[in-house]
DNA sequence: AACACAAGACGTCCCTAGACGTCCCACACT
DNA sequence: AGTGTGGGACGTCTAGGGACGTCTTGTGTT
């Protein structure tokens, strides 16, 4: 716990320590920082505060936020990988189909092979496997299953 | 474990199983009995079949069915209360407005008041705003709160 | 042929938890 | 007056877990 320097700004001071903290590695590339609730106590500022402490390391292309999930730690030559698990699923999915490795017709994996597969809630599938649909890539038959339109 | 005893239909020894657990009180009035994946993998039926001994108990006015939530055994000379949490803060809520008790103009629980009241989530609490706002009893403003319309 | 049963797939709903996003307001300090 | 802070409320999204509802397809018994 520093002290506040009286006078200065308090935000760009958090700023600076959560920048060293990222360059030293302690909050990992490609990890997911703690949360604002979290960063919130440890400094004892307000939320105001330290989003503002955020955005600047995010001016900086040091973080990347991600709604619903966190700051993710830039990498480095890395492009970063979809956040989203249904998104990851969806995209697996749709390249099977795209390339032919799942030729229209075909039966898809069921939602609890699926589930199995990814580790993943019955819901998460269920999302990926809805936006397929929704991009006409894919029928359902009730009780039966999912084919490649 | 009992046998099965082969010619005989499976399904109402099934119900006569159950019926007795709920009449010897092992399934109290009032509580919410095994979900049917439970049972099933208990008496080693197909679903199906569980599910027909449970609509025989049904008729019998021993048990109500709740989606989402589960078998409820019936309560004598009590009427069922409401099986889900967001429509009790519904109830409550609605009826705290019609009663007066929170005039109009007058200023609602915020979510996280509520959340604490009831020990439940904050989508549920929503929830049942959501309806009171649909009902057109009270509006909501951003960054302010809910208000007796 | 009809029925019971098994097994599995998808559909819908309730509930919880947790992130970030936005808005509003009071207060202090400049 | 403007800005920074603290604090709170509501908005939206991802994710997980679980219950019942419905449909389809086999298999075996009657």
């Amino acid at each position: 716990m520093g002290e506040y320097i009286t006078g200065g700004r308090v935000f760009p001071q958090i700023a600076d320590r959560l920048r060293t903290r990222i360059v030293a590695g302690d909050y990992a590339a490609g990890s997911v920082m703690p949360s604002e609730a979290a960063l919130c106590k440890e400094f004892h500022v307000a939320r105001n505060t330290l989003r503002r402490a955020l955005a600047v390391l995010e001016d900086e292309r040091l973080i990347i936020t991600v709604p619903a999930k966190g700051r993710v730690v830039v990498e480095r030559d890395r492009l970063p990988h979809e956040p989203y698990r249904y998104r990851l699923i969806l995209g697996e999915l749709r390249k099977m189909i795209e390339d032919g490795i799942s030729p229209p017709g075909s039966r898809l994996p069921s939602e609890s092979a699926l589930q199995r597969r990814y580790e993943t809630s019955r819901n998460t599938v269920r999302r990926a496997y809805a936006e397929l649909e929704q991009a006409g890539l894919i029928t359902t038959r009730h009780g039966k299953g999912r084919y490649v339109r």
